[in-house]
DNA sequence: TCAATCCGTATC
DNA sequence: ATACGGATTGAC
């Protein structure tokens, strides 16, 4: 009964469950029938434990070094190989370093299979992917003279590193006014001109579309790249990231899931506005695309783009440690280029009187709006939230009014409309303070709506649009307009905007964030970006008290000088990116058990518990950086014990989450 | 003496 | 998780 031998009978299996002490490969048979399909990297079903469930295979391989018998792989699902060696590394690592399973990594890396696309024809063959100088027309021109990174320092250099396929690193402050898509376009091309691939990583849909035409536009040809998003279908989806792992292009843009795109020869990998929050994975094991990416980068020697108007503490470590070069403008140009900041009032006192019209638009910023329109430029407002008035309180306590059924925080959705919880919607007519008794409610917040409508009051016939989470505007025209924004959602002004207000700062900088600061400089310096430089007249108004570093770091647009403070004070507290933090969240006796089980480095240091909702707290364990991967390591093998026992309870293990108190 | 049940262990 | 084996328990 000698069975037909084939070659590599053996395929080293990563299988689909989601239990930590069973991350690892599993070797199974392969069966004659399949010695041509079983291909590495392709999926397949196999039996374990008794169960039929998915898997990866990682390899084939000769010989198992399992001592007992081998079962067959069941069904080969597709001879794709979907999974490349390089993907399979890098979800590995992340994996390791985040605490989590293999199995949830490439949950997130390999997008559904879509059985009638993978038998499309006419995929471009790799042969189509040759010199895009032969493509296009202007490519060789433009990357020769690199303008635009000509006005950085080291910036020129650092694009000829990408040509000359250099693994060069870069934290890169993108000057007010940038057009960031080009520049990042320009890098790509220059990572293609020396024959290799890049990756790029924005927040959301609107800057993937920007950035794709500028690739466009750069390259001469939409030919050799892909966006990849979530908001594709899964046909789409399916269909762009197979052109990536199939080598037909070799340039993949998209939010934070395509930073494990399958791209072949990388040379670059890039991530703009590092900061957003959008870059964080919400699903377990919670990797950053960030992380990601640079993990990325040291794997395949491919050179690095850490990119944004703002720079977070972890890009500023980056460059604390020479880990990748500082791309600046010198300071003559940025202030060539930057609006006139004018920060105007003073935050407690704001912060008092939120509601009154007049401290929310000082004297100054109705100055500057209506200069700005007399020009015939358009006028950006900041407003941090959305809707009409999105939080009121007791007119004599203060007290913020909640909901009687659920809690809920009371809200207004129009000028007429009677105060309604944000959570079950029930409108509360007659509401009584349960603390002081009054009846009356005053705003507590006002949001973007309710601003549209004061301005459009104060500025008759000036046209006000609004841009924001349920309908964004991409640009704006080169004419007198007041537009009104949430942060994130700025349109692009032809030409600049004349002037730019931000207001009520003190909802972002009074967060109980150890990022509020950051955070709230970063949106105003990506607001600031799309004024007209102070010469052309291009003013900004941050209603907000001139004395913080944020607002000293945006009169000089200088984050580097920010980033390098945040670094600095995250040193001495003890938080990220200057430690490796780990949460554990769950049932209090689950977490003390977890941390109990865990051989946690002799250095690590236990804070907590602090109680995070129903029955469930949490802990943090800090080390140094140095003893990072051993922390995730023991958090992993505590979980897997844990797993192995069946204890009942969940707990959540977060690396360096970005929401740490 | 045999079946039902519990616990622990391996899962290729 | 789930499946299996070996030990343990309980009833005839």
């Amino acid at each position: 009964m000698a069975a037909e031998s084939i070659e590599f009978p053996v395929a080293r299996v990563s299988v689909d469950i989601p239990l930590p002490h069973l991350d690892r490969p599993f070797d199974y048979r392969v069966p004659a029938k399949f010695a041509e399909t079983a291909t590495a990297g392709c999926r397949v079903r196999i039996r374990f434990a008794g169960q039929l469930v998915d898997g990866f295979i990682l390899d084939r391989v000769s010989q198992s070094t399992h001592q007992g018998k081998l079962l067959p792989l069941e069904r080969v699902v597709s001879p794709e190989p979907i999974l490349s060696p390089a993907i399979a590394r890098l979800a590995r690592a992340v994996a390791d370093r985040y605490a989590g399973t293999m199995a949830d990594v490439l949950r997130l890396a390999v997008p559904p299979r879509h059985a009638r696309v993978e038998r499309e024809a006419g995929q471009t063959p790799a042969e189509a992917w040759q010199s895009p100088a032969a493509a296009g027309s202007g490519l060789v021109v433009r990357l020769d003279v690199p303008a635009g990174w000509g006005r950085y320092l080291a910036g020129a250099a650092w694009l000829r590193a990408l040509r000359e396929r250099r693994p060069a690193r870069a934290v890169w402050s993108a000057l007010p006014g940038e057009d960031w898509p080009v520049r990042v376009a320009e890098a790509v091309a220059a990572t293609a001109a020396g024959d290799r691939g890049s990756v790029v990583i924005v927040p959301d849909a609107r800057d993937l579309d920007r950035l794709d035409a500028a690739v466009t536009a750069v390259l001469g040809s939409a030919d050799h790249h892909v966006a990849l998003s979530a908001a594709l279908g899964p046909a789409e989806r399916y269909r762009r990231f197979l052109a990536a792992s199939r080598g037909s292009v070799r340039i993949v843009l998209g939010t934070r899931a395509a930073a494990f795109a399958p791209v072949r020869d990388l040379g670059l990998v890039a991530i703009w506005d590092d900061g957003d929050d959008l870059h964080a994975e919400p699903r377990a094991p919670y990797p950053h695309a960030r992380a990601v990416l640079l993990a990325r980068a040291e794997l395949a020697g491919a050179a690095a783009l850490v990119a944004g108007y703002a720079r977070t503490a972890e890009g500023q470590q980056l460059v604390a440690t020479g880990w990748a070069y500082d791309v600046v403008a010198p300071r003559a140009t940025t202030r060539a280029r930057a609006p006139r900041v004018v920060p105007v009032g003073d935050d407690a006192q704001l912060a008092r009187d939120a509601a009154a019209a007049s401290a929310r638009l000082p004297t100054s910023a109705w100055a500057a709006a209506r200069e700005a329109l007399a020009t015939g430029a358009p006028v950006l407002i900041q407003v941090p939230r959305r809707g009409y008035i999105p939080a009121v309180s007791c007119a004599r306590c203060g007290e913020p009014a909640r909901c009687q059924h659920c809690r809920g925080p009371l809200a207004l959705s129009s000028a007429t409309a009677p105060p309604a919880c944000r959570w079950c919607a029930r409108p509360a007519a007659a509401y009584t303070c349960p603390y002081c008794g009054a009846r009356a409610l005053r705003a507590a917040v006002i949001g973007a709506r309710r601003t549209a409508e004061e301005l459009a009051r104060a500025f008759p016939g000036v046209p006000v649009r609004t841009s924001g989470r349920d309908g964004i505007l991409a640009t704006v025209p080169a004419a007198p307009a007041l537009v009104i924004t949430t942060p994130g959602a700025e349109p692009v002004a032809a030409g600049g905007y004349g002037a730019i207000l931000l207001l009520d700062t003190w909802a972002m900088l009074t967060r109980a964030d150890l990022r509020a600061a950051e955070e709230a400089l970063r949106r105003w310096l990506a607001a600031a970006a799309l004024a007209k430089p102070a010469r052309e007249g291009g003013s900004v108004v941050v209603v907000c008290d001139g004395r913080l570093a944020a607002v000293q770091a945006l009169l000089r647009f200088d984050p580097g000088w920010f980033a390098a403070n945040e670094l600095a004070q995250r040193r001495e507290l003890g938080f990220p990116p200057a430690v490796r933090m780990a949460t554990v969240t769950g049932p209090p006796t689950a977490v003390a058990g977890l941390l109990a089980e865990a051989r946690l480095p002799e250095c690590a240091e236990l804070l907590g518990p602090v109680v995070v909702g129903q029955g469930s707290e949490r802990m943090l364990v800090r080390v140094p950086r140095s003893a990072g991967k051993d922390l995730a390591v023991a958090l992993r093998s505590a979980a897997g014990v844990r797993s192995a026992r069946k204890a009942p309870d969940p707990v959540r293990i977060q690396i360096d989450p970005i929401d740490l108190v």
